[in-house]
DNA sequence: CTGTTAGCGCTTTCAC
DNA sequence: GTGAAAGCGCTAACAG
């Protein structure tokens, strides 16, 4: 049989008080008995048992990921960064699939935080985006970290990528290249990367004289068939571009596929950029030139911050933007010489 | 403040003993008495405690997924269709990566499965196959059920797919298109399914008369990369194949990487197919001639079986083998006339 | 078919 | 700094 705190209590000859002190850190511990009371504990293999200590004190050190449909990369990603935070804590991570859409999103969220006792939830896209739901959790005083949310409250916890920057420096870079016909595929209108993402291109794009061609600017949802399909339409017009930047890397494959089967040579005839170096960026030739943004460390931030709250340490001060990552491949022609 | 089984009871004039029965579904309980309860139940809005079930009871009402670095898209697709069996009983999932070559992984193991009073984990390969640690669970008590063992063992819990037929009728289909020279990938050594695909070549070849040949079979390990490499030892041998048949297609997509950058068109200069039908299979072009398994409904199957067995219920009736289907894109070129 | 009693293992409250 | 007592909300064991 698993040894109790009662066991301890007797083994180190304190009250099972001081050995519950003893477990949970708090001062006024002298030294001295600290250390016996530990040394019982490791002799025995005292471990608390969770159920008694979250029916008491209603926390559960289980922490929560929400995530409504995703691409599966990136969810991985997401959820390998937050495990790995939670390794170091000794807090378990469940993970919860929701449909932002839901009508009963709020009340299936409240039960499970409840019935769970979830001391607290990271967000992904789009679910960083719903102010109602937000407020919501404001309101019933539900911790959450949130990963890229559109609009940054300083008194929130979060963590976002520079995706307007990232998405500025590319549509640069691209132009360095000699690039002046450049086509643009937009991402779900729902989340907010996407705007961002244009709006970087947009600015590099005004910044360095360029005009946009609105017939080269495709509104897509990040998938894979809509970039296929944005493509096959700026193929089929009179004058296509000598590039074009996806708002992710499906979109770009996508494109990828419609070129090739149009008889395009990449980068000779079209030169390509995604976003997110998401696997299929250098599973495909010629691979692709975009952006890789540290999802994983990012999410592995977000748990951070979110578990130092509840012991009311204050990480607040560690750099909540993360910085993205320029990768040129093949997939971008030199048109200069 | 929330119901407690105490209101309840109260309220439909019962004792809370009662109440428990109704909520646990036991027998003996008056139709009508049951549907007093109920009705307070709901009018009160109570849903017991969990923590107080599982401190009294021993059950959480989780079950856990444990992994070690599968693909992304595969976890994700086992995670679904565990999570949505979990939502027609009202189990939460929580998961946890594991090292499998770690020499504490029992430990870590049974450690979590006690704190958290896990009812029961789902096991994915590599992990189905470490005969110790299934052995330790049994030992143990630890209830589990087996995604894609490789022994399929009758007592224990388990799903499986076809890897041998499929593989044989994928092999089949590439010599129907009049292919005699096959190359092969083999996958990942410590996961069952590889020799299953392998043997599956073997005997197709055999079957047809062909003769292997040692030059076009390479070791892998799923990665891109490995097929890459695969792909470039093989195309700087005297002669090349006429077709290469991939474990799966992350492989299959390196060695369409390898044969473009070597100047190679597919199909028309080298055939291949994958295993999986991941994402990339149909996102690089030409697309992958593949094999799909079902394993969102596999995983799915596993966990019911499995929450089955905490409620005594007997689901092993039920199919354990899930079928493939082929899928035949155009990176397989038919050499008949 | 229903109820009473005890107690799971811990934290809270308050006393010293 | 430390401890005693109470009790979180539920289920097990038994009684009727």
């Amino acid at each position: 049989m698993a040894a109790t705190i009662k066991d301890v209590s007797k083994d180190a000859n304190v009250s099972i008080k001081t050995v519950s002190r003893v477990i949970n850190n708090e001062a006024n511990v002298a030294e001295k008995t600290k250390k016996r009371v530990l040394s019982s504990i490791n002799k025995l293999g005292f471990r608390p048992n969770k159920s008694a200590q979250s029916l008491r004190s209603k926390r559960s050190f289980i922490i929560a990921l929400l995530y409504d449909n995703p691409n599966k990369a990136y969810l991985a990603d997401v959820q390998s960064g937050i495990f790995n935070a939670c390794k170091l804590t000794g807090y378990n991570l469940v993970i919860q699939e929701c449909d932002y859409k839901s009508s009963d999103l709020k009340k299936t969220i409240f039960e499970f935080v409840e019935d769970l006792k979830i001391d607290g939830l990271i967000l992904t896209p789009p679910l960083s985006d719903m102010d109602d739901f937000l407020e919501y959790l404001d309101k019933h005083k539900i911790e959450h970290a949130i990963i890229a949310p559109s609009i940054l409250k300083a008194e929130s916890l979060y963590v976002s990528s520079n995706d307007y920057e990232a998405a500025y420096t590319l549509t640069s870079e691209i132009i360095k290249h000699g690039h002046k016909n450049i086509g643009f595929i937009k991402g779900h209108p729902k989340h907010s990367a996407s705007e961002l993402r244009f709006n970087g291109y947009t600015d590099a794009m005004q910044n360095y004289g360029l005009k946009k061609n609105n017939s080269w600017i495709k509104q897509g949802n990040f998938s894979f068939k809509s970039g296929f399909d944005a493509g096959v339409e700026i193929f089929n017009s009179i004058k296509i571009p000598t590039a074009i930047f996806a708002s992710n890397d499906s979109m770009a494959a996508g494109i990828m596929k419609s070129a090739q089967m149009h008889g395009l040579k990449i980068p000779d005839d079209i030169s390509l950029a995604g976003f997110d170096d998401s696997p299929i960026a250098h599973q495909i030739w010629p691979a692709l030139t975009t952006v890789k943004q540290p999802v994983e460390k990012m999410a592995n931030h977000a748990a951070k911050i979110l578990m130092a709250k509840f012991d009311g340490l204050n990480e607040q001060s560690q750099p909540k933007e993360f910085k993205s990552e320029l990768i040129v491949r093949e997939s971008l022609k030199n048109l200069i010489n």
